[in-house]
DNA sequence: AATGAATGAGGATTCATTCAT
DNA sequence: TATGAATGAATCCTCATTCAT
C-alpha cells in the first residue's frame, strides 16, 4: 500500500521530465547537470534515478516525448492545411522552450545514433507522406519539394529559437503564396 | 627566449583550431574535453592555453572563423546564383564536419550571447542584404521571402547533416524550379 | 496491529539472514548493497530495518550465526576424530558459499573489533581445549601444535573456497597421517 | 622538459600505491574510498587516476606487487629452509600491514577473478615446485603435503593478523618438528 | 616557446536509511 | 506488520586550468 499510484508515478516522472526540459532547453543537454536538474524538478538526486537509469536515458525519454507531440502534421487530408498550421504554431510564444530544446535535440542527434534514429523516425515517415501527397500536383521532384518544406520548417523553427521576434504571420503568408504558385490546383480546396 | 615567426604563430593557431573543429563537430562543444583536443592537435595543454584563453574562447574562435567562411553569398550582385551555389555547396562530401559543426554552433548560440551575437551577426546582414535585393522583384514580403530562403539553407544544412545520402542535387534543382516561378524576371539574367 | 507468531519472527529472521549470506558469500560485505539483500531475500527495504538495526548489525548477526554453527569440533572427547571430521566437512560442495563467507569474515575481523571478537570467541576456546587435551600426548609445545591444526583447517578452507576441485581428501588422509606419526599413541583409539 | 624523470615517475607511483597499501590494510578494499588514498597518499584525486585507470586498477597492481614480493620461498634448492624462514617472517612486527593485506587480498579473490588468478598463479607454482621436491622424501602424497604445508603458512598468517602476540617462535619450532619427523632423511642438509 | 604534471572543484551515480501510508 | 518511495551524503571519476621546469 505504500506503493503510490500509477498515476503519482506517471505525474512524477513527467515532473521529473519538465524540469529536465526546461534545464535542457536553456543550457543544453551537456551543460546541464543531474543537480540542475534536481533542483528544477524538486525532486532528490535518488528518485530520479528510480525514473530514469541515467542521464543519457532521461535525454532519450525527452526526445522521444518530443517526437510523439511533433507527429499530426503532413499526415492528415489537409496537408497543406496541416503544415502551414505547423508553421504558424512556430511562432507560438509558449512553445519558445520547446524550440530551443528541438535545436538541442538535432545537434544531439549528431552525436547519439539513438537520437538520430529517434529525430529520423520522427521526420522520414511525414516526409514519405508529404512526397507521396505530392504526386501529381506539381511537375517538380516531389522527394525534392518535401525536403524542401521540411527545410523551411526547420530553419523557422531554428530563426524563431534565436530570434523570438520573428514575424511568423508574415513568413507564413510567404509560404502560403509559394505553396499556391508552385500548386495551384491545390489551393482552392486545401489552403485554410 | 625564442621568439618565433607571427606565420609559426598563425600556424600553430590554425593547427589547435582544426583540430578543436574536428572533435567539436563529432562530439559537440560539452562533450568535447580540452584533453580531447590536446591529443588530436598533438598540442601540449599548456601550450594551447597560450593561443586560446579557454574553452569558451576556443569556441568563439571556431564560431567566428565558422562565419568568416561563409559571409560571401548573399552579397554579391548575382544573389540567386551565389544562394544556390551556397545550397549546391552543402552536398560537398568534404564540407561534412564543417555542416555537423554548424549545427552544434547553432545550439550553442542559444546557450551564449556571443555565440548567438556572432551568428546573427553573420545571418542578419545577408539577409539584410536579399531582403533589400528582393525588393520589387516580387510582390511577396522581400523580408519574409529572404527568411524562408534562410530557413531552406539551414534546413538542408540539418538534413545533410543527418544524413549525407540526401540528393542534394535534386534539391537546389526544386529550389532553383522554386525561384524561378517567384521571381520570374530574375530568371533571365540572376540563374546561373 | 496484526501480532505475528514468533516462529514467523524468527522465519522471517532466517529468511533475510540466508539471502544476505548468499549476498556476502558472493560480493563481500562492503560490494553488496541493502538493495541486493532486499532483492534476494524478497523482503522490502522497510521490514529489513525491523529484522537489523543496520547493516553491520546483520553482518554481527550473519558472523555470529556463522560461528555458532562451527562450535562443536574441538571440544569433544574424540579430539582427533571430530578435527579430521570437519577438515573433511570442508569438502563438502553444499558448503561452498559457507567456505567463502568464512573467509569474507576473516577478512572483516581486521576491520571490526566487535567481528575479531567473535572470531577469537569462536576460535581461541576450541584451541585452548586442542592445547589442553595434547599435554601428555606429544613432546612438543602443545600450544603451537594447536595452532599448526587451527592453521591447516583455515588453509585448506581458503584453498578449497578458491578451487573446489582440490582434492580434499587426499588432505585429510595426508593430516590424518601427520597425526598419527606426531601423536603415536592416539591412534588406536581415536583416528576414525 | 616538464616532463619529469621516470624515477620520479616511479616514485609517484609507489608513493601511491604504499598510501593505499596501508589503507586498504585498515579498512579493506571496498571501505576504503578514493578519497582516503588521496588523503593518505598527500597527492591530488586527479594525479591518482593519472598512474591508475580506477580503484580496481589499483587494486590489481596492489596484488601484483605483494606477490611479487613473496615469489622467492618455495624454489630455491633449500625448500625446507625456505619455507621456515618465511613462516618466521611472519611473526616480522614490520610486516603487520602485510599479512593484513593479505587476508584482504585472499577475501578479494573471492570477488575478482582477475584477483584469483593473480593470487593462484604466486601459490600454485610453489606449490607445485613443494610437491615435486616432496616427492621420495616421504611415502605421503607430496601433493596433499605441500597443500598442508601452504594452509600452515596461511593459517598462520591470519592468526597472526588477528593477534600479533601469538608466539611465532614456538609455532615454527613445532612445524620445523613436524618436519623433522615427516622427512627425516633431508633433516640433516636441509633444515636450517 | 613548450611541456605535461599537478590541482581540486564539479560531474554522474549509488547507497544506507527513514517514513508516510 | 509491511511496503517501497524518498532522501541526500558519499562515491568514483573527469575536467578545465595552472605552473614549475
Amino acid at each position: 500500500m505504500p506503493k503510490v499510484s500509477d498515476a503519482h508515478l506517471a505525474a512524477r516522472r513527467d515532473q521529473i521530465l519538465a524540469a529536465a526540459a526546461r534545464c535542457f532547453a536553456r543550457d543544453g543537454f551537456h551543460r546541464t547537470s543531474m543537480q540542475d536538474i534536481v533542483r528544477e524538478s524538486g525532486i532528490s538526486a535518488g528518485l530520479v534515478y528510480r525514473y530514469f537509469a541515467g542521464k543519457d536515458d532521461m535525454i532519450v525519454a525527452i526526445v522521444t516525448e518530443w517526437h510523439d507531440q511533433r507527429r499530426a502534421p503532413f499526415r492528415a487530408d489537409d496537408l497543406i492545411g496541416n503544415y502551414l498550421g505547423l508553421l504558424r504554431s512556430i511562432g507560438d510564444p509558449g512553445r519558445r522552450d520547446d524550440l530551443r530544446l528541438g535545436v538541442q535535440v538535432w545537434a544531439e542527434a549528431l552525436r547519439s545514433s539513438q537520437i538520430l534514429d529517434l529525430v529520423r523516425s520522427g521526420a522520414d515517415g511525414p516526409r514519405a507522406d508529404a512526397a507521396r501527397a505530392l504526386h501529381g500536383m506539381t511537375d517538380l521532384d516531389p522527394d525534392a519539394l518535401a525536403r524542401v518544406f521540411v527545410a523551411i520548417y526547420q530553419g523557422l523553427v531554428l530563426q524563431t529559437a534565436w530570434d523570438e521576434t520573428v514575424d511568423n504571420a508574415a513568413v507564413v503568408d510567404a509560404v502560403a503564396a509559394i505553396v499556391a504558385r508552385l500548386l495551384p490546383d491545390s489551393a482552392g480546396e486545401e489552403l485554410q
